[in-house]
DNA sequence: TATTGTTATACTCTATAACTATA
DNA sequence: TATAGTTATAGAGTATAACAATA
C-alpha cells in the first residue's frame, strides 16, 4: 500500500482498503455467472423471500425504486428472475426461475469458497472474534451515544 | 439488516456491510470541507509527497491517469491543490496551497474523530487485534498459496 | 392521498482511446 | 518508442422527478 502516513493506521481506512481487495476477488469469482456482487445479493434475497415485491428488494439492497428496476431488468434479462402478478394489481411478486435457482446455488458456493480462501490467513478463533467485532461495529451508532460530561458543576449550561 | 440467510454470516459480507456504514459517516463528516473520502485521501497523499506527479498520485489512489485528472481538477477548483512545473516539461509537480494545508489538517482531525467514535464500541485490546487482522487480510493473497495436496501417492498427475 | 411500478433524465466515478508535447 | 498530461467519449451505478395505475 502506498504511504498515507497516519491514515494508514486508521482502522476505518484499513477496513476500507481491505474491503476493496476482498470485494474485487468476489466480483472476479462471480463474473463467470454474469453477475456483480450486488446482483448476486439480489438473487439470494429473492430466493429467501419468494414473492417479495420490488420495494422490499430495494430496501434490502439499500437502493431506491428506480435503481431496483434497473437491477431487476438485468436479472430478468439473464433469465434468473421473473416478475409475476403480486398481491394487488400495483405490485409484482418476484421469483427465481429454474436458472435463477441454479444460479443461487452457484453464488452461495462461490462466495463461501472465496470467503474461506480470503479469511484463511486468520485462525478459527480469530475469525470468531472478527465476526463478533464486525457485528458490533455494524450495529453500533455513535450518534446515539450520550455525550460524556465532565463530573464538575457547570456554572451555566 | 435485512435477512440474507447464510450470507449474513459470511465474514466478507459482514465486512462489506460494515464498511458501507462507516464510510457513509466519514463522507458525511467530510462534506463540510466539500470533499469526498477519495478526494480527502488525495489531499493527504499530496501533503505527504510534495511535488509528486499525477501518475504517482493516481497509482496511490488506484485510479488511472484520466480519472486522476478529474479528481485533481476538482481539488484545484477548490483551491486546495496547485500544479507546478515538474521535473521535466511533461510532468506536473503537485503541491497543497495554504488552503489545502489547512484542509489537510481538518481532514485528519475529522477522520480521526469519526474513526474514534465509530470504533469506540470495541475495547483497546479489540482494536489492536482488529488492526492486526485487517493488516494480514489486506496483505494476504490466497492465490499465491500452494494447493493442499493429499498425502497419498497419486497414480497419475 | 399514498403506494407501486415505470420512464426519462442527470450526476458521479470510473475506464478506454486518441491526441500533444516531451523524453 | 515510451511517458505525462490532456480531452472526448462511454459505461455502470446511483439518484430525482414525474407519470399511470391502483389502493
Amino acid at each position: 500500500m502506498a504511504d498515507f502516513g497516519r491514515l494508514s493506521e486508521h482502522l476505518g481506512y484499513l477496513l476500507h482498503r481491505t474491503e476493496l481487495k476482498l470485494i474485487s476477488r468476489i466480483a472476479e469469482a462471480l463474473a463467470e455467472l454474469g453477475v456483480t456482487p450486488a446482483r448476486a445479493t439480489a438473487v439470494v434475497f429473492i430466493a429467501l423471500h419468494e414473492g417479495c415485491d420490488q420495494v422490499e428488494l430495494g430496501h434490502a439492497l439499500g437502493i431506491n425504486r428506480a435503481s431496483t428496476m434497473k437491477a431487476l431488468d438485468q436479472l430478468v434479462a439473464l433469465g434468473a428472475v421473473e416478475r409475476r402478478p403480486g398481491r394487488d394489481r400495483r405490485s409484482n411478486a418476484l421469483y427465481l426461475t429454474p436458472k435463477g435457482i441454479e444460479m443461487r446455488a452457484r453464488i452461495e458456493h462461490i462466495t463461501e469458497t472465496t470467503d474461506a480462501a480470503n479469511f484463511s490467513v486468520l485462525s478459527e478463533d480469530e475469525q470468531t472474534a472478527l465476526r463478533s467485532m464486525l457485528q458490533r461495529l455494524h450495529d453500533f451508532d455513535p450518534r446515539q451515544q450520550p455525550e460524556i460530561r465532565p463530573l464538575t458543576h457547570a456554572v451555566s449550561d
